[in-house]
DNA sequence: TCACACATTGCAACCGGTTGCAAAAAATGG
DNA sequence: CCATTTTTTGCAACCGGTTGCAATGTGTGA
């Protein structure tokens, strides 16, 4: 069915060695018996088997990408960028998707069962312990999102999410907010936790304490929305930062519900910056997480630790910065 | 490095066929062996390798995933899907992204390189030419959200286009709107061509003419909004037809900025019944677009070619519904 | 023209599995 | 207990490439 190198070195006159070698990046063929091969092979419509020249080479050319949150937006911006930087560089990312898998143990014996190259965990919702797994198998392993864990070996890419927090305490302070709510996002994400610890110790320096702390079930508008509609029931708070961008806006839209107006009655700060952020019916004021570069920096790095995997360890962190839209009480003039 | 069949021979103390047959589904081994063998592979922490696998069998348990449409909410869900789907069956995603490809044929090429077992098309802005190479190369191929095209030997999972834009003149017209304008999505998206057909057809048979047809430039918030813009810089209309959320989210908003009142001064009808339809900024009255439906039934139909390649081709429509919300008046009392 | 260096080529072993086939072992039945 | 059937096992060839090595071919300078 399908043609082999042995056809087309027949067909062509010469031996396998030879088609395999025209194929093969930087390998010695004169130019007449490339003319040769490549003339064969076009005309069987000859596509070499990266199957068997994995199997000889130990090289797949696969990355795996890991991730467990599909149902949020800013990840159409993640697998966008991931699957074409890889593209550009010869790598095919194969899909894992943990959302409901209930042993990540499995995907990591997958993986390895497929010998990708490197791989490429896009979550912070998962423990340390699974990046560490594929680490300890040999596997280049960069975490994206992760949380900055020292002596691993594992390669963290991301954002400092501590600081986050307190840029987000020194902004809502600075606009004069007093009465200050924080809606995480689950609260096993590390990034939750890194974010919640930032913003409660900077507040904490300003003489100041959370009103209320509570955590969104999940990246979602809905879960945004109920959690808020808790809160009100509950408390009344003059500013919200919010563990992400579709929280925040189901947490607008349960205070707009109740009748409030922002940013005069209530403010919001989110997280993300992902587009919907700038749609005129939210406009929202957030801290903008420099996504793309995470993603290209990420690439790059798989990439080049499956030239050298014993690069070493690494850790790679891009600064967020405020995108002043609508949903907070603008700087006092001072 | 790596543990191979041949160790695992060695040390359980029997033949490497006996150690290929343990790890294969329905092939004979005793029950002894197998125990010998399972605790071998065990120690030595063996892990079969699907490189050589595939290359003997002829088999990779890959599928090709191929969308050029990274950046649209709808593919959240898709991809999500799509991965559970396979994983759950034993395959796996390559994912490809055409966004930025500008020759197709090059992404022919790598999934006829990497063997995958089957492709899986989600685009319906893809020329057939498109689907058919894959065809004639012999891969089973789903082209989901696909035009109906008959006698390509390719199957398509996905709605009947025309259909919906008849119901949507009859959604509109039945409401009392008369001064109806369609914005679509892409022009050269075969989904948006049908829709307008239906549209058109229908709109004329119920005695009326669209007062404008636009598209905007791609599926997105801010193309909808900049279409949006322009036509009513041009013209006055009661009621909108959207080919997709985003892009309607996007007219509404453009509405507004001029001040229109939804639904008092004009209506919208939008396409998917994406989650963000349901936001109460919006609360957008669609059609929704059974995309689960889609999505399950394909993998479930790539996954049986796999399994018999000459099964015959076949197309599957699903059925398309008005989800009633608060962008349409409501329907008058008869 | 010849000796030499260097580029090109083919041979054959290898990558890590699968599988048809025949031999060996176990189970069955009389 | 033996002949027969059925199950299990190992051998060896194969999947479609790559690559070290030795042999061949080509080009250079003297």
């Amino acid at each position: 069915m399908t043609v082999t190198l042995k056809e087309v070195a027949t067909r062509a006159g010469v031996s396998r060695s030879a088609v395999s070698r025209t194929f093969t990046e930087g390998a010695s063929v004169s130019a007449k018996t490339r003319r040769k091969v490549e003339l064969a092979a076009e005309e069987l419509g000859y596509q070499p088997s990266l199957i068997a020249r994995s199997l000889a080479t130990n090289r797949t050319k696969l990355i795996g990408l890991v991730a467990n949150n599909f149902r949020n937006p800013v990840f159409l911006e993640v697998f966008d960028l991931f699957t074409q930087g890889l593209q550009k560089r010869g790598f095919r990312p194969l899909l894992v998707n943990l959302s409901t898998e209930t042993d990540p143990e499995k995907s990591l014996h997958m993986l390895r069962q497929y010998r990708v190259d490197g791989i490429i965990i896009a979550t912070s919702t998962l423990p340390p312990s699974f990046p560490n797994a594929f680490r300890k198998a040999g596997v280049p392993v960069i975490h994206a999102f992760g949380k900055v864990d020292a002596g691993s070996g594992v390669h963290v890419v991301g954002i400092d999410n501590k600081k986050c927090g307190e840029m987000a305490a020194n902004t809502l302070v600075e606009r004069g907010y007093r009465n200050i709510a924080l809606l995480g996002g689950p609260r096993s994400a590390t990034s939750t936790q890194d974010r919640l610890e930032g913003f409660v110790t900077q507040l904490g320096k300003l003489g100041l304490e959370p009103t209320d702390i509570r955590f969104a079930r999940n990246y979602s508008y809905s879960a945004g929305r109920e959690a808020m509609s808790e809160l009100l029931a509950e408390k009344q708070v003059e500013a919200l930062f919010c563990g992400d961008d579709l929280i925040c806006m189901g947490a607008m839209d349960a205070a707009r519900g109740k009748g409030l107006k922002i940013p005069e009655d209530i403010g919001f700060l989110g997280f993300n910056d992902m587009n919907m952020a700038g749609w005129s019916a939210y406009d929202l004021t957030t801290i903008h997480q420099p996504i793309r570069d995470i993603i290209l920096s990420s690439v790059e790095l798989v990439v080049a630790m499956v030239g050298d995997p014993d690069r070493s360890s690494e850790t790679r962190l891009f600064a967020c910065s405020i995108v002043e839209r609508s949903t907070l009480k603008p700087l006092p003039k001072s």
